[in-house]
DNA sequence: AGGTATGACGACAAATTTTTCGGTATATGA
DNA sequence: TCATATACCGAAAAATTTGTCGTCATACCT
């Protein structure tokens, strides 16, 4: 089983939930799980500003967390699935709140670093 | 005026939230503000595993975001305060729903990862 | 046989964040 | 005078994250 190189802050409930989540792709891709099992490929498509690689490590500290399911299946061409737990299921919630502020505010930033 | 090297993410609004925080003591920063302004000692104080170099330099964004204001007071020895501004405070909702499930789920993490 | 696609991953480089160390400056108290 | 405290900041090291590149293996299609 994969091992994270840097644990989970355990120090306090605020820094646990961010440990698991900041990092530059990591909520992308729970929100982009939140419909329904999605392979490697297909997340790479939806997320084509990251490169496969990255995609794939930080998938595997997702699965270590918990936050995601990988499914292998023994098939060739060879074929996974990657798909949202329960548990990273109930974070959803929080992205959410994160999108509408992020809609909310984008023009203010836009205004200060935007284009 | 001091500006980020790194710019905020405008790609998509869940990024760009994610931009403002994800750092090590940003979201704590904001957590310990939402009461009263607080002098960058007292911050330390509350952060203590943070460096005050760190604690300065994540201040300036937070600052240069508009997520929080310093004031200075023009006296000797020096004296300056942080205090969240409105924009900021429209973020602490998130910040407690993260509280919140980290502290739902943190014997969950300490099973898996703690001592 | 050669090209394409799939998914996984090692080795390494680049970029970014965080930390450490030292220094500026001023006032207070021992 | 010397230590302490306040706040600020530069340079550089260390740590961490992210990205690039090349490789493996297999089956399909031309």
């Amino acid at each position: 089983m994969y091992k994270r190189k840097i644990p989970v802050d355990l120090s306090c409930p605020l820094r646990l939930t961010m440990s698991l989540v900041n990092s530059k792709w990591k909520s992308c891709l729970l929100d982009e799980l939140r419909g329904a099992p999605m392979r490697p490929s297909e997340l790479h498509k939806a997320l084509p500003e990251a490169t496969p690689r990255v995609l794939d490590l930080q998938l595997k500290e997702l699965v270590d967390d918990g936050l995601v399911e990988k499914t292998i299946y023994p098939e060739l061409p060879p074929r996974s699935e990657y798909s949202i737990t329960d548990l990273g299921r109930s974070l959803l919630p929080i992205l959410d709140a994160m999108i509408v502020w992020g809609e909310t505010n984008r023009a203010l930033f836009e205004r200060k670093y935007g284009e």
